[in-house]
DNA sequence: TCTGGGGTCCTAGGACCC
DNA sequence: TCTGGGGTCCTAGGACCC
């Protein structure tokens, strides 16, 4: 018997935005993705004024206008820093836990021995708020997708006060699945919700008492285990040893789109360069290194290309100078004139962990650790992010992207630390 | 004018093997 | 004229997540 708790941050990153700057507390408040392209987070009233998800900025201009919208860049080391002390904090009332994403935590809560989990859950969010400034909802479960659909109630509804635990009442289950709409379930994206409401599947309820069969055929093992779930088998469990990653990357839409090979280049090896330092960073070493590029989909008046190569290292490295080689290799090989580029990236697959990678088949000598990139690293780390680099890539090119309304990083810079004045 | 980035898992189909 | 069955491995693409 297990139970889930599923700790979510209300609208991160707005709330981010708004802990070192209390003004803006009363206001809408988005986030913008890269380039200052979309919305990717909405204050409550953001969302209460109809501002929707994904929402390209230029079409939202007159809502911005109109309510007086603070827009910001996104600022995702502020992020991440915020995030980890919530996780710090979540971490230290249930030892048995796992980080999801940058905004969600689930807990095993059952070895709590706590009188009263639906109160224990009520002091954690107080507890959480009062730590970090960030205000979380909880839904508790038999499954982790119960978990989730209760914290999204739990969101919804005034009278939970952030803490919806179905766990306490199961015969509240029922009557939340009726309540959740089929798209709004853990694991059913637009597609498939698409596809289910063709067949007159409409709620969490409907899906629940589906038939396996057919959800095997058309969603697979994948599909099966969420309804599953829903009737509250466990199908996922908790994976409180976070995995190793298979991949990593870095890619980048360009501020405006590229047509020299140069530039082109010049891009790239700067995201080479920043997954190499990934890949170092979690101890790893990669077997392949892939490149893409590509036009504009959104221009239907351009020509479209996408272009892709990879190279197969004899010895997996995370060496900077390895990778950008390959990277400009595979750059000669499938680069083609005549075409405006709007976005690249460069992958880094088959992560294994280093030293634990297989020696080559063929080359018994493989190639030492000379120490520079450990160097290159703790400077970098002590100093900040491109204090010191190899000379690969120009400064301030044209494909660097937009942030223009970008906070200033609160907790991550000594500068840019907030002042008190005494007065 | 202006539309993100970084991941995971599963499946189908082809190549190849005996 | 007849034209197997069973298996593995790899890859591309599609679904999902935040």
């Amino acid at each position: 018997m297990v139970t889930f708790a599923l700790v979510d941050c209300n609208n991160f990153y707005a709330s981010c935005e708004r802990l070192f700057r209390p003004h803006l507390k009363t206001r809408p408040v988005v986030v913008l993705s890269n380039n200052d392209g979309c919305v990717i987070a909405r204050s409550q009233e953001a969302k209460s004024i109809g501002i929707a998800m994904g929402a390209p900025l230029f079409k939202i201009r007159n809502l911005v206008e109109e309510h007086g919208v603070e827009v910001c860049s996104s600022n995702y080391a502020l992020y991440g820093d915020i995030s980890e002390r919530v996780m710090t904090t979540l971490g230290s009332n249930a030892p048995n836990h796992e980080v999801y994403s940058i905004d969600e935590c689930f807990l095993d809560v059952d070895n709590l021995a706590v009188p009263n989990l639906t109160e224990w859950c009520k002091n954690l969010r107080h507890s959480t708020y009062q730590w970090t400034g960030i205000p979380v909802s909880i839904g508790v479960g038999p499954t982790k997708t119960l978990a989730k659909l209760a914290n999204r109630l739990a969101k919804k509804s005034i009278k939970a006060a952030g803490v919806i635990d179905l766990s306490n009442h199961p015969a509240w289950i029922e009557p939340a699945l009726r309540k959740t709409p089929i798209g709004d379930v853990w694991g059913v994206g637009r597609r498939w919700s698409q596809m289910l409401e063709e067949r007159g599947i409409m709620t969490a309820h409907d899906f629940a008492h589906g038939e396996d069969g057919w959800i095997r055929k058309k969603m697979g093992v994948v599909g099966l285990r969420t309804v599953h779930e829903l009737r509250g088998y466990v199908c996922h469990a908790l994976e409180d040893q976070p995995q190793p990653k298979q991949t990593t990357c870095c890619t980048r839409s360009f501020g405006e789109t590229v047509t020299e090979k140069a530039q082109v280049h010049d891009a790239l090896m700067s995201f080479a360069e920043r997954a190499a330092e990934k890949v170092r960073a979690a101890d790893q070493v990669a077997g392949v290194v892939q490149v893409f590029i590509r036009t504009d989909p959104f221009n239907l008046s351009a020509a479209q290309k996408s272009l892709s190569g990879s190279v197969t290292f004899d010895h997996p490295t995370s060496d900077t100078r390895a990778i950008t080689g390959a990277v400009t290799s595979i750059l000669d090989r499938i680069w083609r004139d005549g075409f405006a580029w709007k976005k690249a990236g460069v992958m880094m697959l088959d992560l294994t962990a280093t030293g634990a990678a297989p020696p080559s088949l063929f080359d018994a000598v493989a190639p030492k650790n000379d120490g520079l990139m450990n160097a290159m690293d703790a400077l970098n780390q002590r100093y900040g992010r491109g204090s010191i680099r190899l000379g690969l890539a120009g400064k301030d090119q044209e494909w660097r992207m937009r942030r223009e309304n970008l906070s200033p990083s609160y907790t991550t810079k000594w500068a840019d630390l907030a002042k008190v004045v005494m007065g």
